[in-house]
DNA sequence: ATGGTAGGATTGTCCGACAATCCGAATTGC
DNA sequence: GCAATTCGGATTGTCGGACAATCCTACCAT
């Protein structure tokens, strides 16, 4: 038995994986800001003292989470960034291995969106009305591809949520979009009739939070929510249905 | 101009990029069965006709996505995971970088956890108690240590999230929860008498669970969760202090 | 059969190299 | 003098090869 404690358990990690760390928490203490570029590649690899090889991986890690991404329009550099959407894919992915079913995703909408609307008729700056008055324009307009519609759909929702101003409501509503978006598919194709009542009750929502009416705003979202649930139930499918994942363009 | 659509844009993206995508690829679509082991490095690298080290620096970005890990006891192998808890660390990290404050925690949790508590109450099973008992037992064990302390209090509602069996519920509410962890800091430090509190919700919160008492569940879910922001107050933390990363150890 | 050992396979890390690209500065043309 | 061009350096993406450490497997000895 271990009869004296002398030796902290050595650490085993791989080097790469120290150094995403040692590069993270950086980033998360904010001595690398937002915006920043990080040093070369080659610079890092001799500032932690290993190869150049070893530092990309640890930056493939940091990229795929978020904290770090190529510069926008040029591919340079790597800057700092915050994890915003590019999390919501990888959830979204995790979700599908987990055989989520309609049921379930049902149910985290029916608990979120109502008082996330409730919420954004609230608190929605002019800027917050524009885009969401912009994203059910966007789903009126492309109602003939369904990819198009789906993804609509889901941009209704996110830009919903963004007007709360509250990104852990923001971050906890991805997954349910995420899987929802790939659901939708089976949906809008065999029931048509369900696009014009999206419509309408996105027309609704979009009214309630222009007015700043915040219980009328929770009425429609949950009127909305409500009505998946009916579409699924009409189009006949089963709501213990498991979800695949949304067909590749 | 573009008179005429002949050439669709080619893909530019880097090669490690599409050797991810493809192996990710195959685990969502499930050729890759959970459990299943990779194919080594050397043969991946082989099959995709690409370097060694390309197909490392795609295997990390899988890693860190929580889709493929080291076998627990060998670190040997590749095998194909869901997604679990690893994902809650990243959406952690991430919103502490959006300078969440306090209130935004407190009305993503006051919207998520008296639904999740009803939900558990419907629908637990005897292991889902006996987890959720457990996980207030440890709470209740290791008051002395803050660190551990609230690291049982996310245990507790992380165990009655598990409890809805729905995967959906469990992952919108993970960014929550990580974030609760780094703000407990502050409140535990000042007001002692918040331990004994928690403690008395989760009592009475595990006590309705075991009765599936659905209504009662969520009534002290709400006076549990409505605690933390009296308790915020009285330790005179502004609800819009933004909330720093949680210590290391 | 138990125990131990030799080989092979695999991962983690390193070195060096090269094409493609981008940034910026020097050079050239008007 | 100012603008456009060109050239060189810096940086990234990808490749090839290499080696120690470790683990698995199968074989061998007692």
């Amino acid at each position: 038995m271990a009869s004296e404690v002398v030796f902290a358990p050595v650490s085993t990690e791989p080097t790469y994986r120290r150094v995403a760390s040692a590069i993270s928490a950086r980033i998360v203490d904010r001595t690398l800001e937002r915006g920043m570029a990080l040093p070369s590649e080659l610079d890092l690899a001799q500032q932690f003292g290993v190869n150049r090889s070893t530092v990309r991986e640890a930056l493939r890690e940091l990229e795929s989470t978020g904290l770090i991404a190529r510069g926008k329009g040029t591919r340079r550099m790597v800057v700092a960034e915050p994890g915003g959407d590019v999390l919501a894919d990888r959830i979204g992915q995790a979700l599908l291995l987990s055989d989520v079913t309609v049921a379930q995703v049902w149910e985290a909408l029916m608990v979120l969106q109502p008082p996330i609307a409730q919420a954004a008729a609230e608190r929605r700056t002019a800027a917050d009305l524009a885009a969401i008055t912009d994203a059910a324009a966007t789903y009126g307009r492309d109602q003939s591809d369904p990819a198009a519609a789906m993804a609509a759909i889901a941009g209704f929702f996110s830009a919903v949520a963004s007007a709360t101003h509250n990104p852990v409501l923001v971050l906890g509503q991805a997954p349910a979009l995420q899987v929802l978006v790939s659901s939708l598919e089976l949906l809008l194709d065999r029931i048509p009739q369900a696009r014009v009542r999206v419509g309408d009750a996105q027309t609704h929502i979009v009214a309630a939070i222009r007015d700043q009416d915040a219980g009328l705003a929770r009425l429609w979202m949950e009127r909305h929510v409500r009505d998946f649930r009916r579409g699924f139930v009409l189009a006949g499918i089963d709501l213990d249905y498991r979800i695949a994942p949304a067909t590749r363009r």
